[in-house]
DNA sequence: AATGAATGAGCCTTCATTCAT
DNA sequence: CATGAATGAAGGCTCATTCAT
């Protein structure tokens, strides 16, 4: 007898599978633990989803497209606010959008490092990000200083790995972080703020 | 003493298991496929591992052992050698140490990603790791500048995230990233040295 | 009366079902598969028919209707038309009805060999087509020869085994026979009728 | 704790596939029920075994081995025999070797009907059988009557179709018959090695 | 030190079937 | 007539682990 209505029981799973990802990885989280914890029956995830595979494809999916929108909406806002809206508040801002998002980003990384792994949306997410920053920073390059800017490749490398890597696995440790060192989040996100500040924001490859 | 037949077996068996749970994460890998691609019985894995969490927990003892022994030795040929042994030479070398390791290091990552998970190893290296560092900088701020230096936590927070994080990811992820923007991996090893030197190392959290 | 679209709509569900059981058996098949294959709703197979089993057995009331309905259209035209219309072309007129039905011959074969089966529609097919035969030759019988005639057992047996058995095995099996042994159908077909009518016909257990 | 040798286990196993899976079907028998059935372990089966189409195929395999051995032995046993051994006992002989084995037949035949089926055990069988046959009857017409021999493709349908489909046939359906038509089975067999002699023997297409 | 055999529990997936609409 | 949603049971298969030898 049908409860919800199919997206919704749809959406019921996808959220518990992320849950259950993130915090057992993958491979850790079975079918069977997912249907329960989400409240279904088993065969229905199979009525909503083609295997388990799948399911994790979607949360891939759906971040991506979150992120899409997100970096749609921050441009065209971009345009209408004061220019002066400084780094560290866009920082903050997309911190938070991360920490909103914090177990997909967990499970994506997990995925990532996996040798064998064929899915990319790792570094899906970077280059959509990555071309975003891009367009912003040459907007800021108009006329002139173009010369210095560096190669593109080089470029990506410095974003992603001293700019989304730190970032993503901020949000990905933070918990698991203040546990073990005993701080309280609040100042470990101050902290890591300024860390980001000083390290990737204040050089930026050399091109403020 | 003669290392006995077993010995290496079990030597075998580790670096079977680390090769596969790099391939597909720990739960992705099963005890028989170590066995069947280690060449050995089945049944022989747990004459010398009590559990197939034996075989990780050993794989995480020796990464810690190894990075302990890898500091010392940083110690002792550190006061040997000329001070100006530039921080460039310093940091080639310590992404060699990890590159050589990256099998474990991305094994150790992954776990670390779960958020249900009890073991800490990839903070107990960091603090090992960072611990040193502290040390060699509170070398050379002995007498003056005292007052300039950090509290404790912002320091670590500073070196973790941007400094060992994008490091061990580099390592982790560099086979995956030429792959995916196909660039060799010589000019992804330079560019990610010019970017942590511009980002981590030349603020190096202001103390410079 | 005009079909209605449910009439319709059921005889496409019981086509489907006989392609996929003549594929893959009936355990072989699920009924979700000859949903999606009939491109009708899964539930809509329980409004026409109360289990998947009643589909099976509708197919089979189906061919003993025809085959009744085929002996009884015999009988009436064997009266008009010429008495030396040949055994050959009765013998191909068979195959000829055989063949057109294959498919459920080949499930009818399926079923019946398994040991367990409680169904027999095999036999009762057999049985009407022998004992329609079994007319035509006593018809010739009348006056005559009668103490000759074999046992009804007997005859049946005959008529079973070396008749019914080959013709059935034959329009099951030819496409993979060709298949097998690189030869055409049309080739087949000849040396089949050949092979039957020197076995089976000739002797017709030493009645001619 | 091993109670029996590997190999009489998986004999075992093997016996009661083929029992169940003639009784119904290989697709109506779950690999649970073998389990259960052969009193072993359901994960012991897949220690023998790749997978369930490994059992069927083994069982295959097995029949096939056991027909070239009986072949074979026939032709050596033929040449220090009496040659007038006749024809009936032949005949008598071989479908006792069928009847022995008439749990494998059943399956065989029931796989080889399905129309999806990509293995060809039943026509392997049937021409390593037909070979045989071939080679006696070519040595009987020697210098003689050469001329008169079918074409091999013609033989091979005359044997397949009306030689060992019934007698597989037969061994398949014998206790299904003898229960749906209330005889006995010495008198089914009696009737159809005489209905097998006079039509498949006495023709013989034609050579005799 | 090493192995073949065995197991219970659990895996992912599909089954036939039902029900509310 | 027809459908989307739902389910309990069972499917094939693999898991980590153990034991006797």
């Amino acid at each position: 007898m049908p409860k919800t209505s199919g997206e919704e029981t749809k959406k019921n799973i996808l959220q518990v599978a992320e849950k259950l990802f993130a915090e057992k990885g993958f491979n850790g989280t079975s079918v069977n633990t997912i249907a329960k914890t989400a409240g279904v029956n088993k065969a229905l995830i199979y009525y909503y989803f083609k295997d388990k595979n799948d399911i994790i494809v979607s949360l891939f999916k759906n971040i991506v497209n979150e992120l899409v929108e997100y970096i749609n909406q921050k441009v065209t806002s971009a345009e209408s606010v004061n220019q002066d809206f400084s780094m560290r508040n866009k920082l903050k801002e997309e911190i938070k959008f991360f920490l909103n998002r914090k177990k997909i980003i967990s499970i994506m990384l997990m995925e990532a490092l996996k040798a064998d792994n064929r899915s990319d949306y790792l570094f899906q997410c970077a280059e959509i990000f990555i071309n975003h920053e891009f367009k912003m920073v040459m907007e800021a390059f108009k006329d002139h200083k173009r010369n210095k800017f560096p190669e593109t490749l080089h470029y990506m490398v410095y974003e992603f790995f001293t700019g989304i890597i730190p970032m993503i696995t901020f949000v990905a440790l933070q918990d698991k972080w203040c546990e073990h060192f005993h701080c309280d989040q609040e100042k470990l996100l101050e902290y890591f703020i300024d860390s980001f500040e000083k390290s990737h924001l204040s050089s930026h490859l050399g091109l403020n």
